[in-house]
DNA sequence: GATGAATGAGAGTTCATTCAT
DNA sequence: AATGAATGAACTCTCATTCAT
């Protein structure tokens, strides 16, 4: 099966990445990683390019329908719950799959070279909360002129905070109703 | 004089890193913006870590001070002013210095390599704002646990909306009241 | 065969350094003549040292065990007859493995960087003459005590005279004799 | 006068040479040594390789007269006695000047770029040799044809001695009877 | 003359990519 | 398809040489 050695492959350039770094996943790193001869990468990919943007790809295809189905599972709840039960979500996926949400994290804004900006799993959140923010700005919570702002801001805090939990190898999800009652309500009002 | 050189080397240094990344600061790419020869920058610093390394020390050098000056010149104010004052001359210290603020930011995650953790400029950041959120606790507007999760939520939300801003080229102190306000009370109670 | 590719290196390391010094075997003159490209080098040797060092541990391979053998061959003969076997034998291998006695010699009393003085092959030499002047000590035909000197003087003389045929392009076994009379019997006395 | 200049830098590229070997006598290495600028060196020599002769030159021009005048001095002696008498003086010489000996003897076999063969401190010995051997045949003491391997075992004895000593730091002027009365007579027979 | 910063050719080394097997 | 040795462009660094002051 074809999709066998293409997978091996993406799991050892992410195995790689995320233990020693982007530029440590050099082909001949990835290839014994993954067990295969180097020329045997590049029958299934077309350079390291390639590589590189087909784990992002694979890896988001994998996460996105994850994102997509929590938020479309949450669309329906008014506006303070959705947004707790969104993040809620959102944390219990990113503890799912930590490693990529690492590698992700950490090319996020590093040279632009990898990925188009749209295609990033950081977007594609970032799409979702702009879409809940202006949800809460259509039931008048607030201005429809903040909600880039807010979305980037509420964005920025969530990433902030996981990051931080994945570094010190604890949990995130017990984070939920801090950030989201501190979004909403302020400082010192959390539960 | 010694320093007009070794600038223009730094300069070159920054400039070319924060349109091609920092990878692609490569020794003839950083000669060839500063209009110098490639042994020039050895007459200068020992080797390309030591060009960056000297470009973050200098970054820091001027910038660390206007931190820790702002932190000071709010450090007695009472706890809602003072995460506000701090904010709006961070913002202002983050327009001046946008071009650097961007580099650090795309380093910030980025593998270990460039810098120890500590000498971070988004560390020394992060540090202030544990330090006013211990106020806060201090102040019994929060339980002290909620320190670290704080002052990282904070620091997360104002560099994505810092950062959002750079890249728009647009201004970013305006947001100082939204991001306050949306953090001392939660949304849709900011002026 | 992988031999082939390694030999190939060595010996047009060899070759080079022979024809032009030591100093002139780079990276790309070992392999240009090699016919192979830089980087292959480096599929066979970690760096340009080991190349280098390669080589001498190769060739002397070669070339002590055939001086051992002399060495032991010659051993039970009584004093003259063994350092004129000896010699003779030693000439022989010198003649047989000419570019590399060349570049031994060359070698021998430059800057210690290239081996550690213990394994270069004048050093074995060396040994097997105080071995044998050891022996004609105990055999009271002087004392011990000329033992390094007799060693280090007949070393000298041999060494000079083989390094003459060898620019000269002559043979060098004819030498054994003369060079034998006049060490034990002084000059003039030689058949 | 411009000689103290030229001095200085000669003085300094052979102490750097002897300490370090020839490759780490470096423009900037000798330029340092001898407390001038760089670009000074280039007002005195042409370049890097003029400094390298010039300094054997010079070197030779101070020691060929002395071994001119040793050759000279003990021309008229019968055979034997010559032979002794210039050995003598040359290994005083030796030791007076060690450190350039030491130069020209590490110098010696490596690769031809620094000196034409002729004008070398070993060679002006060699054909002293060979003149006094010239002698030794015409006294009928041994056919000429073998002065020109009488002379360069000699010479070959006498070098291997002399560093020898170098190297243990040790006299060599007390290994003058030693080397002739082997020579002359064989071994066994030294007094 | 003396200075030493600037220069750039050339050395060693790495690694993505190719291709004969 | 799979292999992995061969390739050479690109990178970092050194150092002899130049030249404005």
């Amino acid at each position: 099966m074809r999709g066998a050695v293409t997978d091996a492959i993406l799991d050892a350039t992410e195995a790689v990445a995320v233990e020693s770094g982007l530029e440590a996943a050099t082909i001949s790193a990835i290839a014994e990683r993954a067990g295969v001869a180097v020329g045997t990468l590049y029958n299934y990919f077309p350079d390291r390019e390639g590589i590189l943007s087909a784990l992002f790809v694979a890896r988001r295809a994998q996460i996105a329908p994850m994102i997509a189905a929590a938020a479309e599972a949450t669309s329906k709840l008014p506006f303070e719950a959705r947004v707790r039960a969104f993040i809620g979500q959102l944390l219990a996926i990113f503890e799912e799959k930590q490693s990529f949400v690492r590698l992700a994290a950490m090319t996020d804004q590093a040279s632009i070279k990898i990925k188009p900006r749209e295609s990033t799993l950081m977007t594609q959140i970032l799409q979702v909360f702009e879409h809940i923010m202006r949800d809460g700005a259509a039931r008048k919570l607030f201005p429809v002129s903040r909600v880039p702002a807010y979305a980037r801001m509420l964005h920025g805090a969530l990433k902030a905070l996981a990051m931080w939990r994945l570094s010190e190898g604890q949990a995130m999800t017990t984070d939920t109703d801090l950030l989201v009652d501190t979004w909403l309500h302020g400082i010192g009002k959390a539960g």
